[in-house]
DNA sequence: CTGAAAGCGCTAACAG
DNA sequence: CTGTTAGCGCTTTCAG
């Protein structure tokens, strides 16, 4: 139904090579020619099929982006500099919303890769199976790895090591605001003295936000709270909260740049890691903050 | 590089058309070579060349989303919805970014029909001038345009026939989180006497909190503020917004069922407009909520 | 500088 | 039930 590469070579008497030539590179024809070609393109208002370009060329451009949910304000800003970075090189990205699962995730990757795109930006679950790193490395597709540094390792030793040490209680659950209350709800039936809490994110900060309101705990008076990510929204809640910046756009940002030179230059290498820094930004939320912010950090 | 059908073939000593039927519905094949086939294929880790696929089919099972900012949690969650729903028919969706600038918007649509997706989900700017909506319409896709009822009419028509009549000022600006701060200060400082602000959408409102802050104004007491969309943040800046509740994710999954539909059966028709039920939400940043809530409504 | 021809990897008639 | 044969719409040698 649409119009062709041969209707425009029949509409401007040339053969379907040289309205190729003409339409793409230039390079090797003959101005006239050209400017012929692509007048009648225009005119035919004629829209290259880029299904079939690929096929022949082998490159989709189009790049995979596995997020665990897009809800979150963190990967919402990270989605954004990623899209921005992938539109300069005219490669645009297909969305997708893993909620931390392994299963669904493996999907998608595989998912992506039969629909040939270029490379995959994902931040992974924590744990991999052997058999899931394995699927993971030859699924002949580059993949760049956000924001994963394993587990709050570094930040209970930290603790730990600190002058006055620290034994933390450390609970896992939804990376979410129901995440939040869910957690904070449990910690505080169980240790109703706890005196701080260090989310995860933001946004699970908030969740204690609204538990610790619910139970009539005043932040900071009664509960110091730091957070992660620094996302907008986290300078207008009440109490503002303290937490720890992360540049979010910019990871994205820089993650497709490394994403699509690895996805060019065949024989690339990067070093395996690429830490930002973060910065810790102090508010309302928090009574003191003495001790050292993590190196390592996660994500969900 | 990777294993083709022409392999799979081979190794399982059929015809590649025979392959493409068991791997496929597997209908019309005998249930015993399908079962040879199929562990062929499982054994080779083949994956099927989705382009190639589409090349013949016609269908490319993607579906391009064009929202305004992704970092918008009106937009976040609508997404949400979006990908869940083009999920349940194994589609994916390709993301852009159009901040509201007719151009970029129209270059999305074209590079969209270029890779030949089956539809389009957009929020589109207001104004699309003739041309742009000509083509539109031509450029050979499905589009369903999402929440764009053209403009405040509605809001300040209900306020001029109140019983006692408002001329409300309209200010227009980005609608972002900046664009509430900045539209904010330009109206205080034109009208200091403003006792109600009504913002586009709560990340603007978000704003107008921000500056009123920054003035040493306190809403409700001073300035009171209503918000739109009722994003799940609303609920906990200080003070927590009263807002306009739409059904984000809903609206998200219920467009795309329509676009899949639109998309399959060629002749299939729905009402031009489709709109869903919005729900006045009383919190704490409104004295008086009296004014009936507009019938259309628009965001960013 | 331009045309002819061979595919890219797959599906879909059409025979057998 | 299975194989043969055309393509899908484009890029890309290879000749001319």
């Amino acid at each position: 139904m649409p119009v062709k590469i041969k209707d425009v070579a029949r509409e401007s008497g040339v053969n379907i090579s040289t309205v190729s030539r003409a339409l793409n590179n230039g390079y090797g024809v003959n101005e006239q020619t050209r400017e012929r070609v692509v007048a009648v393109a225009t005119r035919l208002n004629y829209r290259p099929n880029r299904v079939a370009r690929s096929l022949v060329t082998g490159r989709s451009h189009s790049l995979g982006l596995i997020l665990s949910d897009i809800r979150n304000p963190f990967f919402a800003e990270v989605a954004r500099g990623a899209e921005d970075a992938a539109r300069t090189s005219s490669c645009d990205l297909v969305l997708c919303n893993s909620d931390l699962d392994a299963g669904k995730q493996m999907q998608y990757v595989r998912s992506l890769a039969e629909k040939r795109v270029d490379g995959i930006l994902m931040n992974s679950v924590s744990e991999l199976s052997r058999e899931q790193q394995a699927q993971l490395a030859d699924c002949g597709l580059p993949i760049v790895l956000l924001n994963r540094s394993g587990s709050t390792r570094g930040f209970v030793s930290a603790l730990q090591s600190a002058e006055n040490p620290v034994q933390p209680i450390v609970l896992y659950g939804k990376f979410n605001f129901a995440g939040g209350t869910e957690l904070t709800g449990k910690l505080l039936d169980e240790h109703p003295d706890v005196t701080a809490i260090f989310a995860a994110n933001d946004v699970m900060a908030f969740g204690v936000v609204r538990t610790a309101l619910d139970r009539g705990l005043r932040i900071p008076e009664d509960l110091s709270l730091i957070g992660f990510d620094n996302i907008e929204f986290s300078a207008i809640v009440h109490p503002p909260l303290t937490t720890i910046h992360q540049p979010k756009y910019e990871m994205g940002y820089a993650a497709i740049e490394i994403l699509l030179r690895l996805a060019h230059d065949k024989n690339w290498q990067i070093p395996e890691h690429r830490l930002l820094g973060v910065e810790m930004i102090e508010r309302q939320s928090c009574r003191e903050a003495r001790v050292q912010p993590p190196i390592a950090s996660r994500n969900s």
